[in-house]
DNA sequence: TGTACATCAGTGAACGCGCGTTCACTGATGTAC
DNA sequence: TGTACATCAGTGAACGCGCGTTCACTGATGTAC
């Protein structure tokens, strides 16, 4: 069955004969672009790359792929909102995290906590938003998708860790905290290391004086 | 001009005619496959990505398609190789830092910076290592092309650490070694960090009792 | 309330592209006599 | 040393594929009267 049409059947008066009528569906009001964005990000949740095409979606959600063309001018229009919506989800969880763990030092390690797990949930959207450089517009301050996170990174090595914004020790836990969660996340997508919660929880500490390794 | 071809004019003894002749390149014992590699590695050098089309490959090395069959059964055995050159060029880098340093911890620490700047002078190579699982018989040991680089980093982690074998702290640093220096590198090569070697080096180290966060 | 009409969100056909791979072939090389 | 021949590393044409994008179109929706 062709998803894309709505079939509608009538029986004539007169005669006894059918006419089935196909009439292509409709989304009002931009249903279609948020359906397209949902089952962009359905599809990139079951695959481990992030090489989504856009005839793809369309046939995922139901709609011809010229359709897209109505909502996204074009298919790196289409990634850009994914990745939107990626960062968005990603600076929920992360905040959330902090929270319940009641902020501080133990709320800093379980946002970078939540960071993994985010990643490992949604391994085609994290992926594709730490491979795509979105425009400007989308993303004003550093154009990353994950610039929220980012963000929210560099007030906790101010904050917590109580490190002169810009100083060198600055950048240097600011990179070590972000290639710490980056590099777990994706030797663990890329199926290099075994995901072992365990493991994964005992490193995701900050480092400190009476750390032991 | 057709690469592929070795062109050969010849003047007719009897009359004045030109006769020019085109033939096929020739390889002699495995040098187009050698050729193929090496013509690999070149455009791999020169691409942030992993994308890397047969053709393509074929097509800078200067020889039809259908010639790189003579010498691998399809691409992915090409792909292969490429592993191959990377993961044994990666050992050698870093058993010559290791050495460099004179071994112990300094050389711990200066085969992690030697693996961070591998990857940043080999993008796409890089790239190509961590996401292909290559078959058994090529990396018995855990079947991705870093082995050799697994191998090294769990000697270190036991003989410069002291870490008993298998223990959790072995397994957590393990990961942490390997999750800085790929994180680092994954996130300067998609273009997150900047390449500031001041900061990577700060952070390269091991981190002990004494070091400062 | 009914009608005429502009709008615009869908449609399928078609385009050109580069890809991996197959095919039948050709002609240079190396070997046996 | 010269000749006949098998081998095999190349060739270009062709295949089917999925892609992003363009095009002219259709018909449901919403609006003005």
């Amino acid at each position: 069955m062709r998803l894309g049409y709505v079939y509608s059947v009538n029986m004539s008066e007169n005669d006894n004969s059918v006419n089935i009528k196909k009439k292509p569906k409709r989304y009002h009001h931009g249903d279609l672009r948020a359906a397209l964005i949902k089952g962009g990000l359905e599809l990139l949740k079951d695959r481990a790359a992030d090489d989504l095409s856009l005839r793809e979606v369309a046939r995922h959600v139901g709609v011809s792929a010229t359709a897209v063309y109505r909502h996204f001018p074009d298919k790196q229009a289409l990634l850009y909102a994914l990745c939107g919506e990626g960062a968005e989800e990603l600076g929920k969880v992360q905040m959330a995290a902090m929270e319940d763990a009641g902020g501080g030092k133990a709320g800093f390690e379980a946002s970078g906590r939540a960071y993994v797990y985010f990643a490992l949930e949604n391994p085609g959207l994290y992926r594709l938003m730490m491979s795509t450089r979105p425009p400007a517009e989308l993303y004003e301050k550093d154009g990353t998708a994950v610039s929220g996170a980012m963000q929210l990174l560099h007030q906790n090595v101010s904050g917590i860790l109580g490190m002169e914004a810009d100083s060198l020790s600055h950048k240097v836990a600011k990179l070590h905290s972000w290639a710490l969660v980056h590099g777990i996340s994706m030797l663990i997508l890329d199926g290099l290391v075994e995901p072992e919660g365990e493991v994964i929880d005992a490193l995701l500490n900050i480092p400190t004086k009476d750390h032991a390794y």
